[in-house]
DNA sequence: GAATATAGGATAATAAAGGTCTCAAATCTC
DNA sequence: GAGATTTGAGACCTTTATTATCCTATATTC
């Protein structure tokens, strides 16, 4: 199926609310999970895999929490996804060249690579740094909305 | 996970198969599975499904099988895994205008549709003729290849 | 009517996703 | 140093999707 994980998707969430706080700006676990509802503890553990895969750092204690370890600007889509749910494949055969036993006969092969291919550019070509600015321009449009930080 | 499923995988193995048939010729679900390398009863479970959304008639009893209801031209990548997987959203906000309660706030929203939109087209201007043209290309190439119909 | 082949439904095994909980370790404040 | 706070790591559970298998009914051909 070719759905986003949720995994994938509050990840993405929650470094957009990181992305949106000023300079290095810390913010807990809960604090992130609150505003961008999200499930606190399954938050905790897709921060952990954000710390070890080096988007974010973390830091313990009271007044703890995680901050971006780089500029929003730096980091994109892709990337997070794939720190995530793991690397992208459309289709098994995709996984890598002479992994599929019929890539020399199979038609449907090439379709699948420039579909890939095209969808990982979008999702590539895509960083935080412009999300958060979407979201503030969208925020001070709808200014009914009072969730948004 | 964005992952093409084995059943839509299997389908569009199997009208591959039936669009080489030269003018609406029939095949045995055993046939295909085999030519194909597929689980047999699987397979028929699919058939069933893909005949239910009119790609293919069904004949029973001996010299029975599996036909094209049209021209392998006027069907496409998408439908059939559409018939096979249900509709493709690539996030559950995009499933319909509406549906998330975010869609003026969040700023990753119109990255998936953008995602979204170019990946199905990609899809949709896929069609059987195409496919069962190129397989035959590739198979006149790669002689050694004899699983090939 | 017998043999053959699909239709349709029931069921089951497996894997992945989604989410919770607990305890340990680090860090800060007092 | 004591205690509060917050992440780290891993076990565990529930739900959903995937990938089948099997059995009986029904239609078709000979």
């Amino acid at each position: 199926m070719f759905r986003l994980s949720k995994a994938a998707d509050y990840a993405i969430r929650g470094l957009v609310y990181l992305s949106l706080k000023p300079d290095d700006g810390m913010s807990g676990i809960e604090e992130i999970a609150k505003a961008r509802d999200i499930p606190a503890s399954y938050l905790a553990k897709l921060f952990q895999t954000l710390a070890k895969k080096g988007f974010v750092r973390s830091f313990r204690g009271p007044e703890g929490g995680f901050a971006l370890t780089c500029s929003p600007r730096d980091i994109n889509l892709l990337e997070v996804i794939e720190a995530v749910e793991g690397p992208i494949f459309l289709n098994e055969c995709l996984i890598q060249r002479g992994y599929c036993p019929q890539d020399n006969v199979c038609a449907v092969h090439h379709v699948w690579r420039e579909a890939q291919s095209r969808f990982l550019d979008c999702l590539r070509s895509c960083n935080f740094e412009q999300l958060a600015e979407e979201e503030i321009a969208k925020s001070k449009v709808k200014q009914s909305c009072t969730s948004v930080q």
